[in-house]
DNA sequence: CTGGCTAAACTTTTT
DNA sequence: GTTTAGCCAG
């Protein structure tokens, strides 16, 4: 069925297309027409216009009569998912405004790909055996379910310590993402670990069936689950139909299973589009694999074509030379030659400072001269490989008043008072979830691990688990506070409250708990506020908890809220959060061996070659300005407030003395520079303001 | 059994 | 600096 009836008028027809160059064009129109085309492999360099090229080619498509209610649109990340439909609207934008109403709102099947197994497993979950009503854990709670059965199988009373259980969660998801066997990925990746083989197999025998039970689902197993079901011919075939054209983005951070998913909707490559940059793979932890994307081509028969995009529109030329020295020595990749046509005079700068406090004054002082010289704090972005290399920086902003969000630190949903709230929500949406049960018992005053769990089993035995847990008899310390719970779980579950005024009669229960519990409880309180305004923007219940879990709003500020989008600030972000985006000026932290590659990544060659791809992926974030700055010495921070223990590192292996030309080098302050505070003083005041700030979440 | 205490181990990147 | 296991009083 065509679902654009009336061609696009002769002056608007493929004037869109006209600010692509060959290689974008050939890509955005392979194969167009309405029968989908073969395979194709797009390998695009890092600011080569990569989303924009896809953006066009879903454009292409819907302009030569595709159905986008027949478009499945993958990314691997969030934020990329909603940058791609972010340009295919604008793009569309250009054609015909009726036409282009009717694209964006029928472009249903956009997301990432946990997202798009959520929807597809509920929609056919009767069909595979599965409850549609199941939740779905993030990784803390499947931590903790993994720290339950743990503890049910005797694994926390061992001899020798039993790995902990953020460790048997690494392994089980690195095993399924992976599809390598377990012993493999012991030797491989847990090393230290492997001593355990029979006993974690068994754990991990014991989660899946407790999962199971409880008619939970964790990450992995949204993929997982799809890929079996894409296995089962009848419905394999059937979801395969449905989607004509399946595109996907940022290839080279899929794993395995994902892989397996896509060949399971397009078994012989047909309307499949894969992009993606080989040097930008930075996710192997997680389980993908760069394999995926160089042996793409050769997965179908005949192989799948492969366009190559080597023009990068983003940063200078001089960035480019100094990023492209940075990934010249990586030992597989696509061969390409990013080449730039944006002459400047300015190379990347190479800063060295002499710690990290004097690295965060550089970057402020950096930040608001750039602003004075008219580039917004939105154009600017500071970069690190973790999350904690910028808590400096957090405290010297603060101290300067320069807002800031930052992305891939400590998460609004990770809170202890958020978790609780959503602990009885979903208990309420799935009272055999275990995790969420435990977590809203361990609440109420002289009920612990026993008296939860002994109340949870006769829930669990029970037709009408609700009422089971109205009759189990309470310690008296928690007498009345159980009676209202048990009120409140059959308000909920009998939907005698509409969504989301479900959410307001659990704060209302919530609140004495949150002041009997936590010191700060008024600053929390807000927080809670802040969630019920999200509330109300989705649907139902259900949706509210599926979406939050697998879309969280991931940023940080300074303020309670994040800021207003009107707002200026300043970006700060891990260098895994800062794929795919772009600034005018990038300031890249800590450019050091043992952060960068970080010293807990340096076991295998394979291990070092991906940090660099890191270092490569911060470098060409830049558009105009880069700074990589180089602290000659770190505190050591396993010691007391007043130690002083420290490390000279040395720059780090990815820059080494050949590639100096390539750089300004600049050692800052320069000796007699007012500006710079004696170190004593700055880092006592840090030590203070650090106290405060974790006295907020007491 | 709970809840408060101490000692010791661990510490990255994301869906 | 945070999390976890283990100890002990009520």
């Amino acid at each position: 069925m065509n679902a654009v009836a009336e061609p696009l008028s002769p002056a608007h027809d493929r004037s869109y297309l006209a600010r692509l160059n060959a290689q974008q064009l050939a890509a955005a129109e392979h194969g167009a027409g309405v029968e989908a085309a073969g395979p194709l492999l797009i390998i695009a360099g890092a600011g080569s216009g990569k989303t924009n090229t896809l953006a066009h080619r879903v454009a292409c498509l819907i302009e030569r009569g595709a159905d986008p209610r027949e478009m499945l649109l993958l990314a691997f990340t969030r934020r990329a998912a909603i940058e791609m439909i972010r340009r295919v609207e604008r793009i569309v934008g250009v054609m015909s405004r009726a036409q282009a109403r009717h694209a964006t709102s029928s472009l249903l099947w956009a997301g990432t790909f946990h997202s798009i197994g959520a929807r597809l497993l509920r929609e056919y979950a009767e069909r595979i055996g599965l409850s549609p009503a199941f939740t779905i854990h993030d990784r803390e709670d499947s931590a903790d379910l993994m720290n339950l059965v743990r503890h049910d199988q005797g694994l926390s009373k061992t001899g020798k310590r039993f790995p902990l259980k953020g460790t048997c969660l690494a392994v089980y998801s690195k095993t399924v993402n992976t599809e390598e066997p377990l012993g493999s990925v012991l030797a491989g990746s847990f090393p230290w670990c492997a001593e355990w083989e029979v006993e974690l197999r068994a754990l991990f025998a014991a989660y899946v069936e407790a999962k199971q039970r409880q008619n939970v689902l964790d990450y992995d197993d949204l993929l997982l689950y799809w890929a079996s079901m894409m296995a089962e011919p009848s419905i394999g075939s059937e979801i395969g139909a449905r989607f004509r054209h399946v595109l996907v983005d940022e290839y080279q951070d899929t794993n395995r299973l994902q892989a397996s998913v896509l060949l399971g909707l397009k078994p012989n490559g047909r309307g499949l589009t894969v992009v993606g940059d080989d040097a930008q793979a930075i996710f192997s932890f997680r389980g993908a694999t760069v394999r995926n994307i160089l042996d793409f081509p050769r997965c179908f028969d005949p192989p799948a074509t492969v366009i190559t995009l080597e023009q990068n529109y983003r940063s200078t030329q001089s960035i480019l030379a100094a990023s492209n020295a940075v990934i010249a020595s990586a030992r597989e990749r696509f061969t390409k030659n990013l080449f730039s046509e944006r002459a400047s005079s300015a190379r990347p700068r190479l800063v060295s400072v002499a710690d990290e406090a004097v690295q965060a004054r550089y970057v402020v002082e950096q930040v608001l001269e750039q602003r004075e010289s008219g580039l917004p704090l939105r154009a600017q972005a500071v970069l690190f490989r973790a999350s904690h290399h910028s808590t400096q920086l957090e405290l010297e902003l603060g101290r300067r008043n320069i807002p800031f969000v930052k992305f891939g630190g400590l998460k609004f949903l990770e809170a202890a008072h958020i978790k609780d709230l959503l602990a009885c929500l979903r208990w309420a949406e799935n009272p055999r979830d275990r995790v969420s049960g435990f977590r809203v018992l361990l609440m109420l005053p002289g009920v612990g691990p026993k008296t939860a769990a002994r109340a949870l089993e006769q829930m669990a035995a029970a037709a009408l688990p609700i009422d089971a847990l109205g009759q189990f008899e309470p310690p008296p310390a928690s007498r009345d506070e159980w009676r209202a719970l048990v009120e409140l779980a059959q308000t909920l579950r009998d939907r005698r409250a509409a969504w989301p005024s479900e959410l307001s009669l659990v704060r209302r229960w919530y609140e004495p708990q949150l002041f009997r519990l936590y010191d700060n409880a008024e600053a929390r309180l807000a927080d809670l506020g802040a969630l019920e305004n999200i509330a109300g923007s989705y649907p139902s219940r259900e949706r509210f908890l599926t979406e939050l879990t697998l879309d969280p709003p991931d940023a940080t500020s300074d303020e309670a809220g994040v800021p207003l989008l009107d707002e200026d600030y300043l970006t700060l972000s891990t260098i895994h959060s800062a794929k795919g985006q772009e600034w005018g000026a990038v300031y890249v932290l800590n450019a050091v061996d043992g952060c960068l590659p970080s010293d807990l990544s340096t076991g295998t060659p394979e291990e070092i070659e991906e940090e660099r791809r890191l270092l490569y992926v911060a470098m060409t974030r830049a558009k105009d300005q880069l700074h990589v700055v180089v602290p000659q010495r770190f505190y050591v921070h396993q010691q007391s407030a007043l130690g002083d223990r420290h490390v000279y590192g040395s720059r780090t292996r990815f820059i080494p003395h050949q590639l100096e030309t390539l750089f300004d080098m600049v050692a800052w302050p320069r000796a007699e520079s007012p500006g710079a505070m004696p170190e004593t003083q700055a880092r006592a005041v840090a030590v203070d303001v650090a106290a405060k700030m974790r006295e907020m979440w007491r």
